[in-house]
RNA sequence: CCGCCCUUAGCUCAGACUGGUAGAGCAGUCGACUGUAGAUCGACUUGCCCCCCGUUCAAAUCGGGGAGGGCGGACCA
């Protein structure tokens, strides 16, 4: 694969690029890159949509790893209670490996690392207290804002937050930190402190958030709003169905966002078209090529809402459903994750 | 260490002075209207009122103790 396929591959479904110039720049090397996840609440479709951009990485010749950063879970308003932290570790690790599996990736080359297994040398400890000494308050709280729980009376593991996520990046020996658009404050603090650290700045590749089914951004307390990867389904439709989807429009439209962040890019890899089936009476049977064309005509009002979601959750549903077996194969990592939840 | 304030529905809070076992907004659920959803209209659900003890016929409400949280002070010879 050429330097440009690479580049394109890597770039695309993306927010944004930090910046453009140094990610070529790192294709003339072997880059690595990494996404960290806090074992938090239970993983939605959401994450999927970034696991399944890791399959491009693999595919561009990039070595992934994947932190679960279980301090960071409980360093964020103890979303993630202390003795809930490996439990919640497992499930993700076997989650993810099972959406990546899905997505057509290969789990089994991803270095999935734990944030305790390195959080804790000496080494990064001192950079840390360094690093806090020499950092702002209002700096951090800035950094931090969109991605840590805000509050009143905030406690101070949302501000070592940021800084302890600067230094995974050179912790880990990562060229690219991927990660949601929320991540950005972070990383720009991390790109603008780390080469004081002994670290470079990390080359930055951030996903959209995409919407919530009942629109505006998904947000993770909002049950309805999200499809978990063990919803069977029936739940997939129903929550598909509910969804909100305004005729002819793109923005805040969180069924179209997911036919083109991930129904589409598995279907590309597969080299199949989006198929909606539609009734003779509305029209018949309809076959998309590319996102492009389905977003066309939906906007013109040649793919009715109804329609496209009817299509949607069979192309979802098809793309949890290996991740569903395999978390229904293993109940006890729900159980012991969230026992408030599950017995 | 000392002082003051807070804790009531999923969330934000009212109700406490003047005891009679709870309310609003938002959220949620269900209908109507749309070939989806939303919006709109109509209906509806939800509570160890932080815990314990006491006073009382009766305690979310009064008294005592405790827990959790917040704010301030003291120390700066």
């Amino acid at each position: 694969m050429n330097t440009a396929d690479r580049l394109d591959l890597l770039s695309r479904y993306t927010e944004e690029v930090v910046t453009e110039d140094e990610l070529e720049a790192l294709l003339d090397g072997e880059p690595t890159a990494y996404i960290g996840y806090a074992p938090t609440g239970e993983m939605h479709i959401g994450h999927f949509t970034t696991i399944r951009k890791l399959a491009d990485f693999q595919q561009a010749g990039v070595d992934v790893t994947v932190l679960i950063a279980d301090l960071h879970a409980h360093l964020d308003s103890e979303k993630s209670p202390w003795d809930l932290l490996d439990a919640r570790s497992e499930y993700y690790e076997a989650s993810i490996r099972a959406m990546l599996d899905s997505a057509g990736g290969d789990p089994n080359s991803v270095d999935f690392v734990r944030g305790r297994e390195f959080q804790l040398d000496e080494e990064y400890t001192l950079e840390m207290y360094r690093m806090a000494a020499e950092t702002t308050l209002s700096r951090t709280q800035r950094a931090a804002s969109e991605v840590v729980r805000q509050s009143d009376s905030p406690a101070l593991g949302g501000l070592i937050y940021p800084l302890m996520q600067s230094l995974d990046v050179k912790a880990l020996d990562a060229d690219i930190a991927y990660g949601g658009i929320d991540q950005r404050g972070i990383y720009m603090l991390g790109r603008e402190v780390l080469p004081d650290h002994g670290g470079d700045s990390p080359v930055c590749l951030f996903a959209p958030l995409l919407s919530g089914l009942s629109g505006g951004k998904m947000s993770a307390s909002e049950a309805g709003s999200k499809i978990n990867l063990t919803d069977d389904p029936g739940q997939v439709e129903e929550k598909i169905d509910g969804a909100y989807c305004p005729q002819g429009e793109v923005e805040d439209n969180g069924v179209l966002e997911y036919v083109r962040f991930l129904v589409y890019p598995i279907l590309e890899q597969r080299g199949e078209d989006f198929v909606v089936e539609r009734p003779e009476e509305y029209g018949g049977t309809l076959t998309f090529e590319s996102y492009d064309d389905l977003e066309a005509a939906y906007v013109e009002g040649d793919l009715h809402p109804q329609d496209l979601k009817n299509a949607a959750a069979g192309y979802i549903d098809e793309a949890i459903a290996p991740i569903r077996e395999r978390l229904t194969d293993r109940p006890d990592l729900l159980v012991e994750a969230y026992p408030e939840s599950y017995e």
